[in-house]
Order: structure tokens, then sequence, then C-alpha cells
DNA sequence: ATCTAATCATTAGATATCTAACTTTGTCTT
DNA sequence: AAGACAAAGTTAGATATCTAATGATTAGAT
């Protein structure tokens, strides 16, 4: 058994590793919902960033969707060069893209949408709204344990 | 808002998005406590397979820590060479390779185990036990929902 | 007014992961 | 016993992510 030698006091995985998998299975299932629909699951982040908050810095997008300005500069490479937005230097200050959807940008988003809902439903089943809120209230409580690496 | 394109009905963010973004942050922190023990998370995983089931075969190891074969390939390249373990042809079968940890590799492993146990404590910090069952129950419930992509 | 700091984005290089193709070895069928 | 099929691992190539370094532009200080 995987987890002998790191049991947790009720004889349970360690929450982390447990959080972890799931997370892994969910995601990798979104991600297919979003191939099917045309797009990938980092793709919708981006396009529902942007949506969010156009004309948004691209920092404030990318702590948005919790990647490194980096990392979404790579992605918006990508998706301008498949024609699903465009950047252009804001003229009050040359340092910031302003980044906006084009025409299919628009379309990409409304069929992922249509796609991200479709399996948040389905994600959903069965687990009843309070059990939902205790579960958000717990997974609350974790990042605040998780985040002070030092005190 | 980020959210209110796509909004649940209790106006609260998709759980699917919420569990990944805590998943990623827990995640962060303890490769952040992994690597202070002088380890890191993949490295901690695998060393936890391996002592799980020693001489189990490769894929084995993988499917219990949640990656594809050729992913902990790249991981037991690095930890051979950095003299953590050894693998060797099973005279038996002599397709599968036996995977077993050096001296360094038992000493890296109680090391990781230390800050990993620590770790979870620290995590579970403020939550009660009961909440942290119903908690995993969600987990189970997400897993099992999120697998049937055809139906 | 110029020099220094800070800010925004990109680039470069690293790690972790996946899927698909390939190699080696073993099993099964006829 | 030969040939086809299956299984275990590795390799190759792709994607997503990170951190650190760099370039461009602006703001602030003296």
């Amino acid at each position: 058994m995987l987890y002998c030698q790191i049991m947790t006091p009720f004889d349970r995985p360690p929450v982390g590793m447990n959080l972890a998998r799931t997370s892994k299975v969910v995601a990798q299932a979104f991600d297919a919902a979003m191939v099917e629909a045309g797009g990938t699951l980092p793709v919708w982040l981006t396009l529902l960033s942007v949506k969010s908050k156009e004309l948004a810095n691209q920092r404030e997008l990318a702590g948005m969707i919790g990647i490194q300005g980096a990392t979404l500069t790579h992605h918006l490479n990508a998706m301008e060069a498949q024609g699903l937005l465009t950047r252009r230097r804001d003229p009050e200050n040359r340092r910031v893209h302003q980044v906006a959807l084009t025409e299919a940008g628009e379309a990409m988003f409304e069929r992922l949408r249509k796609a991200a809902l479709a399996f948040d439903k389905r994600l959903r089943t069965g687990i009843p709204d309070d059990k939902l809120a205790e579960f958000a209230e717990v997974l609350a409580a974790l990042r605040r344990n998780a985040e002070p690496p030092q005190s």
C-alpha cells in the first residue's frame, strides 16, 4: 500500500496527495472536454482572463489564472498566431500590451464556455450544494495553511 | 471578476477551477518543503512508490503515483545517475527492470518522509477530522464524476 | 535634466509531463 | 517450431510550466 509509510492518524492518505491526484484526474478530463470543443485548458483560461478584463495588462491576466507572465506570453504568442487575439501597445504607457479577442477568439470563447459549463455540471452531479460549500471552505483553509512557508 | 462568465448557481467559482488552483498552490508549497529537505516532489513520489513495493515493475510504480511509465523512466534515469537507486533486469522475466534503493536512496527517503509528514500536519491545522473526512468523500465523488468521458 | 529605480513584457534555458513510436523479450496459436 | 501478438521499457518529440536574465519604457530624485 502506497501510503503505509506516511499514514495519517485516521488511516487516510495525506490530504495533499489526495488533493493532487484528484486535481490531476479532473484537469485531464476537463482538458479532454476542451479539446473536443476545439480548444485546450490553457487556451480556455487565457480567453476567460481576457474576457474578464479586457485591456488589462499581461501580469494581471496571468495572475487571474494563476500562471506566471512568461507562461502567458507563450500562450498569447500561439493564440495570436492562430488569429484568436491581437496585441498592441498602449499609447498611454508603451510598456504594456493591450490584449483583445478577434472575432474568431470570441467564437472560440463561446464554444469553450458552453463546454466548460457542461463539464462543471457533470462534475457536480450527486453532490449536494451544502457539501460543495463545505468543500470550498476546506479548499480555502488548505490554501491558507500552505502559504506561510516560513514563520 | 474572473468567474462572471461562468458563474455557478450559488455565486461560487466552478468547483474544478477552485480545485485546480488550490492544488497548484499546495503542490508548490510542498515542493518547496521537499527542496528544503534536499529533494523534489517527483523524487519523493518516486522514492515512496519504490519503498511501497520493492521489486515492482515500472508500470506498477508509475501507476501508484499517477504518472505514465515514460515519465517515471525519466525520473529513474536522473535518480540512478544521482546514486539514489539501481535498476537490474529480473532474471525470471528479462523485460522487467527491478528497482531498488541504494543506501543514499534510503537516507533521502527518510529525510523527505519527515518533511512530508511535517507538511501534512501543517496543512491540516485548524481543520477538524470530520471535515477532512467529508472533504475526502467529495474528492472521491469528483474523481468518479470526471472519469466517464463518454456515456 | 540626467541618472537611477521600477515596471512590463519577452527571451532563454530548465523541469515535468504526455503520447506515439520503437526495441527487446516473452507468450500463444496453429 | 514459426510467426503473430502482447508486454515492459526506452526514446523522441510535443506542451505547459517555472525562474532568471534582458530590453524597452516610464517615474522619481537630486
